[in-house]
DNA sequence: TAAATTTGCGTGTACGCACACGTTTTGTGA
DNA sequence: TCACAAAACGTGTGCGTACACGCAAATTTA
């Protein structure tokens, strides 16, 4: 590999010189910008990013604006793992990494966090927008600073991130309906079970319904289908009262929980002994887990979550450093977990 | 982050003794060596790892075992394609890849690429032993050179090499068998199609065809199964007559194909109009995807083929350059196609 | 035509580390 | 106490690039 020294020779110009049509920077004849220019090509040169780098000696910083994370079963905490493991490969880069976290079910507590890190300076900016407004207002700020970001696992239309990273929310929704037809053979009821009301605010779970209903729409508009939410999910007792109230139906043979939230349900089912009842829902997470071993749940849809962070990061990363410019919509493949695959993760 | 320069200052030593306690050399006293790691360990410094690449100014080689490709629909194709976007992503870092070709049919071909390998000096190793006889012998001599070496695709047991990157068969066999078990509702027998008597080598085959059987002596022992191996299944109308025998015993619901040679069978059934027998087969290809859109076949099971050049090409480079030790059984998550997600590669 | 600019290019230093080599310090034996 | 070797430590140069600076030649201006 040739370096700039070597292409100097061939020129017969110093280096400087070189360096200044590499960059494209003024100061040269335009008969010898073209001589060189043609030489670099001939023997394909291309400059040498360690001691590029080394010689910018520049320190890059990412901004990450992500949800609390409560404990080990978290959503959340597998994406941050991925963005850790990203931060410590890029550290030795001189690239860091700075959170600036908020309550995913505060849009307060969002809008803080968002100003909070736009009176930062930084490089880059990876992004959670869990609620659409208050991202959408703050965007411009990003985008006058010429500040690149990337969203992952919650979709915004119309910005202008270099990259989105996560599932394909209705088409997720299919592929489990899919399942769920073939679990039931095409025989009795569905109930659908949200954990709460959706705002304007992370409609991924809409898409997935919406994914879902298509399906059988498209397959067996026959079939009957209910739709409830859940008021209240985390006193287990009104939860209880609750799904009895709508299991009375005996038709119903299938549930789909278009969220982690799943946990619940299968709760329920193995305290109730319904285990005869198909159950698919979202996410993997210790519960879910054992869940999917004893087959309360068949499937489990995973968003791969650790793959977003990871590959959320280092998408800026490279990005910043590497000008590599990532694909704009990076819809990951649908991963089904089942009992027999839950072992790789 | 501090330099050695600043770790030099704080410890009132030259940046000559740091960089000699860093690296363990010779020629720093004990009290001395104490006093300096441990102002190391206080400000948790780290070797700048681009100008220590840079100062040693070293090239490095990956040898990469692997199959001829003959055309875009061949399996091995995208496994090259991850290994060629993994080349260029570490060429700036002078870090160069080179392939030595076998047929995946002719062990002897197998054997001489890998002898013309051992001829060359090289850093790491990327291989695809697709015969492990032939392999495990010559696996001496990386051992003895140091050389460290990965496996991707075919795994071999009580190997020195640092990691294995691809599905684990069995299991992927067993998920086959429970959703075969779905499509056909417990009714009905199952033949199971093999292309070619395999050798010893190559047994993910049969660890796939073992891991679909085990599922229904599980679950449902009574399931009737036949397997049998197409002869020639080069040749189109002695393979039409061949399963059209197969096909007499009119109770045969299901077909389960253990490798991307499903196609032959699809061919078959939309040839035949047995479009009502459910398929599973592996691995994308452009026919096969034409085969899930109009879900003639219902089922594919991916092997994640770019990932795994990309990863372990990549687990190489990490390992060589960045002493990142990589998992040592990389099992890649099962990846399940249907028409609903296929648009998502 | 001399002075004032502008254009075109070369030079030197810095980035942080690796390593060969040179210099100083310490310890040992006579 | 001195000689002398070995141990301990410092210095200098190079890796390939970026960029500020400076100088000479070419061009413009008076």
């Amino acid at each position: 590999m040739k370096t700039i020294k070597d292409i100097a020779a061939l020129a017969e110009v110093s280096i400087g010189t070189i360096d200044r049509v590499i960059h494209n920077r003024p100061g040269v004849s335009k008969k010898t910008k073209a001589r060189i220019e043609k030489i670099i090509k001939e023997h394909n040169f291309q400059i040498n990013k360690t001691a590029s780098t080394l010689a910018l000696n520049k320190k890059y910083d990412i901004a990450v604006l992500f949800p609390t994370i409560e404990s080990k079963s978290d959503f959340w905490f597998l994406p941050k793992k991925g963005i850790e493991k990203a931060s410590e490969e890029i550290e030795i880069h001189r690239t860091s990494v700075n959170y600036f976290y908020y309550d995913p079910l505060d849009s307060n507590s969002f809008k803080k966090a968002f100003d909070r890190l736009l009176e930062n300076s930084f490089d880059a900016a990876l992004i959670v927008p869990m609620f659409l407004n208050e991202t959408q207002e703050r965007l411009i700020q990003l985008d006058q600073r010429k500040i690149p970001y990337i969203f992952i696992n919650v979709e915004v239309q119309n910005a202008n991130n270099i990259s989105y990273i996560g599932e394909h929310s209705f088409d997720s929704g299919t592929l489990a309906a899919k399942l769920m037809s073939l679990l039931l053979n095409d025989e009795g009821d569905i109930l659908i079970v949200k954990v709460r009301k959706d705002s304007n605010h992370h409609s991924s779970i809409e898409n997935r319904v919406s994914g879902f209903k298509s399906y059988f729409k498209a397959h067996n508009a026959s079939i009957k289908m209910d739709e409830i939410i859940l008021p209240n999910f985390k006193d287990p007792t009104s939860v209880d009262r609750f799904i009895s109230k709508q299991l009375i139906n005996h038709k119903i043979k299938g549930l789909f929980v278009p969220s982690s939230k799943v946990t619940i349900i299968a709760n329920y089912i193995e305290k109730h002994k319904l285990k005869h009842l198909k159950l698919i829902g979202y996410d993997l997470s210790e519960e879910n887990a054992t869940f999917i071993e004893n087959e309360t749940i068949d499937f489990l849809i995973d968003q791969h979550p650790f793959i977003q962070g990871y590959e959320g990061t280092k998408a800026l990363f490279n990005f910043i450093l590497n000008d590599v410019v990532p694909q704009k919509n990076s819809y990951l493949p649908i991963k089904l977990l089942t009992k027999e695959n839950i072992k790789y993760l």
